[in-house]
Parts: C-alpha cells; structure tokens; sequence
DNA sequence: CTGAAAGCGCTTACAG
DNA sequence: CTGAAAGCGCTTACAG
C-alpha cells in the first residue's frame, strides 16, 4: 500500500531541511492526496480510507507540521466561549484583580475568535454561587475558569463538567483530587509560614502576638485561609516560640464592635501583643483599628493588595503584604484554557504563583509590569 | 463631493451596532471605493485623489475600523527583523534570565513573522561592545533592544538609530535623555533603598556594615550600581545610622585574594560589622567567604537570582536577595518592539520593574509563574 | 489614480 | 471515502 505515497523519504528530507514552513497543502502533495483528507487525518473528523490515512501519518511524522494558527483562527469563523466563574466585586478589592488579568487575556485572544463571559457570585454566599452555577450550566461553553472559595459545591459543578469533557481551570485556591486542566494560585501553606517568618523578624523574641480572623467568612469556604495558618502555627513552632498567641473574631464591617473586641483585648490580658496577623485580604480591618488605638507599637503582617491594605502600607501601620499576583492567575488560567482549546496542549496541571513579599518601599512598583 | 460617498451616515450607524466586525470590504462598499483604495489610504501608501481620500477617511472615522492583525500578517508574507543586543552568558548568570524572555516573545511572535536575532558583547569589555554595534549597523532590522551597560557608546548607537528612524528599547538600566521607544528595568535608587532597609531590620542598631565592590568592573560601566549605593546610603542617612561603613574591593574570580582582603577587615577594626552588601549581580563572591569564614554572623542583602546566590539564600549564607524580573525585561522588552512595528502602538516610555524580596521560603515560587 | 484578481494557510460545505 | 472550490480579511502586484 505504500505505493500510494508518491514521494520518497528523502523528498521530505528535503523539504524539511529547506526551512519554508511546511503547510497542508505540501503534506498533501507528498502523500498524494488532496488537502481536504489531510484536514480530516489532522482533526480526527473520520471518513479516511486506511491507506490513505496510513500514507498521511507516514508523511506528517517525517515533517514536523505545525499547523498555522492565523490561518486556522481566520478560516474558522467558529468562536470558542470561555465563562469566568468569578466572585464579584467592588473596586479596589482583590477579585477586581483577578478580574483584570482576565480581560487582559480576553483582548489578546479576541484575535483567535475566543470569548469570555463572566458569570458572578457573592463570595460570603454559597447559595449564590449554587445559583450562578445553575445559570452557566444552561449556556453553551468550551471551557471555563472557577474562582475555588466553596470547595464542595466546586467540587460538584467539578463531575458534572467532567461528564461533558468540558476543561475547567481553578484560580485562588487548589482542590486536590479533582481532574482540572490547571490550577493557578499560591501554596497556602507557605504563605502562612512566610507571614510567620516577616512577623517574627519584626517584633521582640517572644512576645505575644494576635491572629484575626473575619466572621463573615461561613465556616466551609476557605482551605486558603485554613492553611496558611497552619503553615504560620508550624514556623513559630519549628523557631521554638514561646509568646502566647491571642485570637479573636472581628466584623467585616462594624468597626465599632471591633473596637470594643481588641480594646478588651488589649486593656487586659493581651498588652504584650507586639504582632498581629490576619490570613484572608481584608487586613485593614485590623489595620483601622490599630492606627487608631495603638499607635503602630504593634507589627501587622496581611494578604493581598486591596486598596485600603496599600493605604496601612504605606503608613507604616501594616509592615508587610504578602500578595500572590492575582492578574497572572486570571491571565495564565484563560490562557491555559483558550491554548489547550486552540491547540489541544496541556500546561502543567499545578501553577504555584510566586509569594511577593511588599513592603512601603517597593509596592509602587508591584503592578508596574504588564502582563 | 460627497456625492461620492454612496453609502448614508445612518447606514454607517446601522453597519456599527450591527456588532459584526466591519472590514476593509465594507469600509469600501460604504465609501463607494475599491478595497484597493482603502488600503492605499489606511497605509498611507498614496496614489489617492482628493475626493475619494476625505470619503473613505469620513467612513473611517464613522465606523471605528480595526484590522485583522492575523489576517494582515497571513497576507503580508513580509517579516521583521529585531535585534538583541546584550552581553553573552553562562548558566546561571544575570543576563540569561533575560534572554528567557527574550526567547519566550520570539516563541510568541514568530505567529506574526517577527523574527530575533541576538548579537552579544563581553559585558565587561566596552571594546567588545562596539565591535558587536559595528556588525549590526551592517544588518537590515526593523527594531533592536539594547541591554544599555556601556553608557556612551549605547547613547551614540542610538543617535545612529535615530537616523535611520529605527526604534530600539533599552533593558537592565535607563539612559536618561534618549529617544528610547521604551525602558524596562528597575529604579536603581529605590533598589539600593530597599536594601539599606531589609539589612537593617536584621542586624542591632547602629552595627557597623560593609560595601563590597567587585574590582573587574569598569569604572564608566554601570550607572546602575552607583544608584543603588546612593538610594543605600541615604537610606543609612535617613534612619540616622551611627555605625561605621567599610569599603573593599573584591575580585570576581580570586578567592584567594578576596579572603586576604576581607580577613584583614574582619580580623582588624571591622570587627563589629553585622552586615554587608553587593551592589552588583555576584553577591555569591562575598557570601562564599562569609559562609566559610564567618559562620553566618554576618548579614548579607545581594541581588539578582544567579544559580550561584540561590545557593547561598537557601544555605542562609544571604538573608535577601532583590530582584527585578529581569525574564520580563526582556520579554516586554520584545513586544513593545514587535507592537510598535506591528501596530504602531506606544506603550509607556519609562517601565519600572517590580523590586522583589527574596527569602529562602518563598524563592521556589518565584519564576513558576510563566509569562 | 483606481480596481479586479490572486494569494497567504487553513476549514468547510458540497458534489461525486 | 475523496477532491475541487469557495471563503476567512488583508496585501500586493498588475493592468488600465
């Protein structure tokens, strides 16, 4: 059967060593076919005689094609639909972020006929996020980007979108476990044991120090938070701490309470507090109340870039942000997504994001570069 | 004349809701003309009358036309040259993370028929450098991004491209006053500032500290380095620092040599220095003696990722190292080129670099991220 | 000065 | 199962 090829083994030699990039049409001429079976052999569309097919893969394994993508992306007027699954927001908060790495993405994939439609939910609300999930599932959709905060119901959206081989990507925060094409965030973990090890350098050996945490948060939502304090428990006790560590529970939004929770606090048992912590973005919180009361006596260490945290930062009542480039996370996972729908490549599966360690000096700087 | 205009404004109007792209077909069916003379126009390539000019120009303005950059690149077998000048490397030096970038653009752009080629120099050899200028003035390019270490002969290169109305964009370090499309690197000041405070949270107050230089280093090469020690010193300046500062000269491949000098220092007044920095790349020189002489007494702020200073920073022989994403200097570098000569776009002149703080703990995740 | 036509490399009906 | 042809939006000779 081989009789059908009508070119030689050192044909193609040749024309692979002549540099021109080899198209369809080269292919097609080298196995003696026409370009419409070449088209059907390269996208599995069937209909291929085995001879035919056999001579094909026999030409396309000697030549290294490499399909142009321009050319493919302008003969297809098919657009590919990706949905973000994302938290709304309010400007200055960290979604907002996320949010912006995205749409750079979607301009530059505007190109190749790739789409994008945020759906939005309420990051305290997990019904919310059930309902938005209701929604995406009734759309037409080739991919989509999951904001992770509601672990089990992510979980389930998870299966179903694996039934219908549709290829999901988790930002923020990881789910192990799950069969997602990529995942683009920190390790937790770490980041809370490189909040320990900024803290620690910064206050007194010893001394006392405050874990904040918001009560907003429903108890189900975050491992991101959850790790991090246990990466921040496990250094103070790997440097053999010895100072006692305080928590308490304060509102998102009613400083007045907050107020009457750290001065009790503070006025009692807690006055040898020299640091403080809080594990999810919104540290200013804390910061509020400490740049009022406290006088920057006491150390805070937080996450994220958050315009009010940059404020504190730059006043010198939050010593270091620890930030985990959101925009890259939106950015890489729609690329990663629009790449695999594109071409079919995979990236690696778990895309840990850098831990940025801020301080008042070099923040300017942080969002300088375009991504 | 605007009888020639075939098409009516609220037809335009019509055309633009419509949501569809509008293309040089429809540009030319509204303005009555050929897709020829819309070509001619939109390129300036003249040969146009008057009339059929300012109709397809009122169209033009009408209808907020964007091209198909893929299809124009598919159609314009044309390429573009770019040129990367910058010093040669071994694995693990400074300059390779930038030709990183440099090649992941290259990866990028090839799709557009942008293509790069590197001319390097000696970076520590201005002789070198001008020989390299001298083989490229010789080529034919579109573009060149200049890693700018010799200060004047990079300011006369760029009179010459100027002449020849060939952009160019510098990396690593900005000359100020030149015509440069764009700058991507740090503020070197801020950089040395940084330093200066990072080093100071880690030692007792008013320690004396050490500035180490390294000697191969040409005098007029790297207005980089004295930025960083102004912004270091008045940073000392700032905080009121008492302590005592030592200077030495250290050579880049000498050990020998380098522990004489810095025994005599440490075994005679110096005695009481807690710190030391390194203003250019190769901090891995001084650390080398500290970690085998000095027991990790002694605090060292460096800069830059070469393999050699990871080393260090992960044994604890560095407590910071700064950082200035050289990988995206380069590879922004590259697309602010390809998009001025693609699109005719600017993007901003002066493009500061994030100045990143290194730990052991968080050093792994930094160059995950892809770009 | 102007327009009709061919071509960039790929996809997609369509006819056989 | 297979091939010839038209088309994606733009550019570029070419003829007039």
């Amino acid at each position: 059967m081989h009789s059908l090829c009508v070119r030689t083994h050192s044909e193609c030699k040749l024309k692979m060593d002549n540099k021109k990039k080899i198209r369809i049409s080269d292919i097609a001429r080298l196995a003696g076919v026409s370009v419409g079976t070449v088209d059907r052999i390269l996208h599995n569309r069937g209909r291929v005689s085995k001879e035919k097919r056999a001579c094909v893969e026999r030409v396309l394994k000697e030549v290294n094609y490499k399909p142009n993508l321009m050319a493919r992306s302008l003969a297809m007027k098919k657009t590919i639909n990706i949905i973000a699954l994302i938290p709304s927001f309010k400007t200055g908060e960290y979604w907002e972020d996320i949010n912006r790495g995205i749409s750079c993405a979607e301009t530059e994939l505007d190109l190749y006929n790739v789409r994008i439609e945020r759906i939005l939910f309420n990051q305290y609300d997990e019904l919310s996020f059930n309902k938005a999930v209701d929604t995406l599932l009734k759309k037409e959709f080739q991919g989509i980007l999951i904001g992770t905060l509601f672990g089990e119901p992510v979980v389930r959206l998870s299966l179903e979108l694996d039934n219908r081989k549709i290829p999901y990507v988790y930002v923020d925060s990881n789910i192990i476990g799950q069969n997602c094409l990529a995942y683009f965030g920190t390790n937790s973990y770490d980041g809370g044991y490189i909040a320990a090890k900024l803290l620690m350098e910064k206050i007194p050996e010893n001394s006392d120090i405050l874990i904040s945490r918001i009560m907003r948060e429903c108890k189900n939502c975050s491992t991101q938070i959850c790790n991090r304090e246990k990466g921040f428990i496990d250094y103070l006790t790997k440097c053999d701490y010895q100072g006692q560590i305080y928590y308490c529970d304060l509102s998102i939004d009613d400083p007045l309470y907050n107020t009457q929770v750290l001065d009790e606090i503070f006025n009692s048992t807690g006055k040898y507090i020299k640091g403080a912590v809080l594990f999810n973005s919104v540290c200013y919180v804390l910061a509020d109340y400490l740049s009022r009361h406290r006088e920057k006596q006491i150390k805070l260490v937080g996450y994220d870039l958050l315009a009010r945290n940059i404020e504190h930062l730059l006043e010198g009542n939050i010593v270091n942000l620890i930030a985990q480039r959101p925009e890259m996370q939106g950015y890489n996972g729609i690329k990663a997504l629009a790449k695999y729908l594109v071409t079919g490549e995979c990236v690696p599966k778990v895309n840990y994001m850098p831990i940025d360690i801020l301080i008042s000096e070099n923040i300017q700087y942080y969002n300088n570069q375009s991504i």
